[in-house]
DNA sequence: GACCGGACGTGTTACGTATAACTTCCGGCG
DNA sequence: CGCCGGAAGTTATACGTAACACGTCCGGTC
């Protein structure tokens, strides 16, 4: 009778010594919910309604409790890919980014893995490919199946194999009518354009180059077209539009042509990032030029970088945290089936000392051949 | 015969059209082995054999290859949760960071998921709380089981629930002894620190004030050990260290106080980090002073901040990707049962604008009264 | 002719979980 | 008394895959 297989209730042979934190557990004797059945003298059966909350009126106060003293002694952790197998979902979303460099979607994550643990959601990050093989597979680079994703579209070129497979795709800073996306999440960065265009006029400027990230995306060519409306009923206003890959050099590369080309010098230069901003500085500063009282210069993002160059960027600050929050919302309205509407989160303008009043202000004077 | 469930072999009933890159596949009628099964006209432990490439001399060629275009057709993808409740294993690595914010930890992850790739593992992110709930667990963040992880040091307080899961660790940076860990890669900061220092010295600088992370890690004990050890047989030199966070303006304040306490001020700062530096040069540049005329300011890391700020700073190049690239490596090694012997991997030491020989040198007289 | 062994497959099982379906007990009610 | 219905459990099953163990055919060998 004591060498039945099946542990007769009270007993409890197994577990040797434990206490709580035994560090001694060396290699893996998997725990498994059956474990704790036989621990806690009930059926698995049980085990899975107590550790799933689903018991009451099913299992009495008592054993549940012994269930959840078992599980607690054993150290028991459900086997997510059984769970996973079972249920055909694994509560984790994966979220895609352009690249993991940028401290932006640092914080969003941040925020979106908030929002995705109260649902009791993990998030998976998927750096785009760069340095990575080309035709890596955000699939399994979780390794894990997932239940829907929140990609950014300036990394929208490798979502093709998710959308394929059905996967609610929110997208963030996206063209409402994206097609690809199942739902869509915006920062107004139409407005922090118009905020930063309104505060440089204000000023006396008149002459804007606009240093524009090279990067088909909505969040840009929204930049774009903003920079545009805005100076457009200005009288007198002027602006120019030079293109620039998204690095420091490349920006600096952009404002030594913008500040050295033909015409009448600007007197400054809209960037459609921080980082670019720091490489215009450069570029400023090297022409033996000051900022801001020769020309000014402005950002977008409000990075820890902003503050790192002398003088610190004007910029625009975006609510990164929030954004992620905003997205894994989205996310979790679609899985429970309600479509999510979504105003765009405001942006906020920062002015620092990149920006002043230009030398020929406000007479806006056309100095010729500035070179 | 004809009503057997069995499909017979040359049926071919259950496809439609498909057409290869059917794109109206709305909602997922998941596709599984036994579909491609089916429609190959073989039985689903075939399949399984041929699509995991262990099917030479079980099964025949022909057969192989109608399995494969069958998978083709159909889109096949195995579900990884069944695979991973079959094998016990994930072929899944979870990369822990100290925060996301790091770019040297993006270029860390680069690498460490190519050599992933190559060995056909997965590689999922885990930033160390910081904004998300302090008890957050490593474990179903990635609402995956794990084959093994690898930490930076400065991460290693999350990682308790990882180590006595009996998960092979392998530590960035950390003590060769480090009981944590399973095994450790390390990088040759001590010898980046030497480089710095001889640079200096060499520069003339006496007095160098060190600007020291106060975070409690292997790596950063290394660089005060390696700093006070390269300092000590230099006659006349003084060395002071200050403790300092790893932000911009907790750099400024150090290094204000740096610059502006008792006794004779430092020619150099030399910082922990790029960032610090950053913070370093804002301080000497409120103070009236230039850089690197009155004052040389050295950083570590190189990252993009490093050429962003003005002048460009003297740093230490470390090299992320290859970084990476060992610890994937070394976990791998783990995995196979193979004990890792890893060498220090060189770093570069990189001069730029924020050096100079100091204003007294060499002659190292003793400026009195600092302030 | 009996036996062997390799090529070519298939049937079956187990991984650990969640849950539908079933059993048993028992108090209450018509 | 017969029967209903809820509480308290248990049993059984399916999720999709990998791989073990088992067949069958067939050419070759003694």
């Amino acid at each position: 009778m004591t060498s039945n297989e099946a542990t007769p209730p009270g007993a409890r042979t197994e577990a040797p010594i434990t206490g709580a934190a035994g560090a001694a557990r060396a290699s893996r004797p998997r725990i498994t919910s059956r474990d704790v059945a036989r621990l806690a003298g009930v059926s698995q059966a049980a085990v899975s309604l107590v550790l799933g909350d689903k018991w009451h009126g099913r299992v009495s106060p008592g054993k549940a409790e012994a269930v959840r003293d078992a599980a607690r002694e054993l150290g028991y952790r459900p086997n997510l890919a059984a769970r996973s197998l079972r249920m055909g979902r694994t509560r984790t979303a994966l979220l895609v980014v352009p690249a993991l460099t940028t401290e932006f979607f640092a914080r969003v994550y941040t925020g979106a893995a908030r929002v995705a643990a109260d649902h009791g959601f993990g998030v998976v990050l998927y750096p785009s490919p760069e340095g990575i093989g080309p035709a890596r597979d955000p699939f399994d680079s979780a390794a894990a199946t997932l239940d829907g994703v929140i990609a950014s579209s300036m990394a929208a070129d490798a979502l093709a194999p998710l959308r394929d497979a059905g996967l609610p795709l929110v997208m963030l800073d996206s063209a409402p009518d994206d097609h690809r996306a199942t739902a869509t999440v915006n920062l107004d960065i139409a407005d922090g354009i118009r905020q930063l265009t309104t505060h440089l006029v204000a000023l006396g400027h008149r002459r804007v180059t606009h240093l524009a990230a090279d990067v088909r995306s909505w969040t840009f060519e929204v930049r774009a077209r903003a920079v545009t409306d805005a100076l457009h009923d200005v009288p007198g206003a002027h602006l120019r539009r030079l293109p620039t890959a998204l690095h420091i050099d490349a920006g600096l590369r952009a404002a030594h042509a913008a500040l050295t080309g033909p015409g009448p010098r600007p007197t400054a230069l809209l960037c459609d990032d921080d980082i670019i901003a720091a490489g215009a500085c450069k570029a400023v500063r090297r022409l033996g030029l000051r900022i801001p009282e020769d020309v000014s210069v402005t950002g977008f993002d409000d990075l820890a970088l902003a503050v790192a160059v002398e003088p610190e960027l004007t910029t625009v600050r975006l609510p990164a945290e929030e954004f992620g929050e905003a997205g894994m919302r989205a996310l979790m309205a679609v899985l429970d089936g309600h479509p999510a509407p979504a105003p765009a989160l405001p942006v906020e303008l920062v002015t620092r000392g990149s920006t002043a009043p230009p030398a020929d202000a406000p007479g806006n004077a056309a100095r010729p051949g500035g070179r």
